[in-house]
DNA sequence: CAGTGAAATTTGTACTATAATCTGATAGCG
DNA sequence: CGCTATCAGATTATAGTACAAATTTCACTG
């Protein structure tokens, strides 16, 4: 049997049950046994389990033989996996873990940027330009331009050289594709140009100081947008 | 059948692939097919394909149909899980992942603190002070010492109510303890109380800058303490 | 009433069988 | 010879069955 979903059925289960848990919908009922889970989804218990183990693995399930599989306390999760950060961030009312993943970007990558000044990978860094020059280019297309952005910020991650804070790379990439659609309900917003070059330019230069500024700066500037999408939202 | 190492062989065998695999131990040779597997670490396919799952969800492997299993790049690895930071951290020669994870904490815990103090989430920053205290009672005792000097910054985390930074708990844990065994090779150091005071002091009196400050001072200190202990391990 | 042990429930492990997918070889044909 | 189509083989994916292990429940015994 395969599902329409995923690649594979584990896969696709893997999402769909990721995703069930994320919204809270065994907070009430408790996480059913294998049994149960193998009729509702009408999946084998060879593939069920393997799902139920992924989730595990990332921290949201844990299950003892006896008692059953439960859902982990939010505290366990693995909020740093892409997966589980992704189906957190897709689920309806989530403003504020956009809010606190921002939070985090501000601690990351203004210290990113400054690292980047500060090793001068020069592949690296024309990287960076590379996004800046396409979201330059691609002004007029809205995806087109989301991904030049991602790139952007992601390109100084990786010019960082430090692997941790690479590692936020798909992080980021969902992060930035589902906040656009919050985002751009408050205001005709598009990514400032100037803000963006203004941290290629200090990495370029060697200014960490000034790079780390810089970052700051657009990442405050984002933190105020989803403030008032927040607001916005609260009062309709 | 049930093996000595973890509480059930499936979560037995996640820890023993996960550990050869970051050791490089199928570089050379590839990753063995799911028969040879169950053949080498005398499992069934069935918890051998649970364990590969489990793997797979943190990045590490991938499998496909005819294919066989591959071991990902490492920039694919969930660097951020706790288990795969602590494989690599366990591994031997691992000085430079030290390295970056103390620079990624000098990105987070600085901000975390500055948070915390503008937070002001009383019960949590009583926390921190409990950690303090623990840390001044315990001087005489290695293990304890350490225990409470974890508790300390991982408290400081908490405070700040981000749960991205309270992720990080598990993460700072294991370094923490794993890295006492490198840098107590250079010196007799023990964690300075005065320097710790100082960022419960500026949390407590709502001084975010000056609790951000005191943070990077004690991150500092443990950068530089690292870079010596690789020093001595490269000499040797 | 306490304790003990049997039964029931649920996950853990093992094994077999078949399907699906991709590789590579090979046979046939021009 | 060269190209194409098809088939065989390898490997993971899925399904199903059977039994083991752990832990709770509960009834029964003393």
């Amino acid at each position: 049997m395969r599902s329409e979903l995923g690649v594979s059925l584990a896969y696709g289960l893997l999402a769909s049950l990721g995703q069930s848990i994320v919204r809270g919908e065994f907070e009430t009922t408790g996480f059913p046994t294998e049994a149960e889970l193998c009729v509702r989804y009408g999946a084998s218990r060879t593939v069920m389990r393997e799902a139920v183990k992924m989730l595990s693995a990332k921290g949201l399930l844990s299950s003892r033989q006896r008692q059953g599989t439960r859902v982990e306390p939010i505290e366990n999760w693995n909020l740093l996996d892409p997966d589980v950060l992704r189906w957190l961030m897709e689920r309806p009312f989530s403003n504020k873990i956009f809010l606190e993943f921002t939070q985090m970007r501000l601690a990351i990558e203004p210290t990113a940027a400054a690292l980047a000044a500060e090793v001068q990978d020069k592949v690296a860094i024309a990287a960076i330009r590379e996004g800046l020059e396409a979201m330059i280019a691609t002004a007029g297309d809205q995806d087109a331009a989301l991904q030049a952005d991602i790139d952007f910020h992601v390109s100084i991650l990786k010019a960082s050289g430090n692997p941790f804070f690479m590692r936020l790379k798909p992080l980021i990439n969902n992060a930035l594709r589902l906040s656009i659609q919050l985002t751009n309900k408050i205001s005709g917003h598009t990514a400032s140009i100037a803000a963006h070059e203004a941290i290629l330019v200090a990495i370029e230069n060697g200014d960490a100081a000034e790079a780390e500024k810089a970052s700051e700066a657009i990442l405050h500037e984002s933190l105020k947008l989803i403030e008032a999408a927040e607001a916005a939202t609260a009062a309709a």
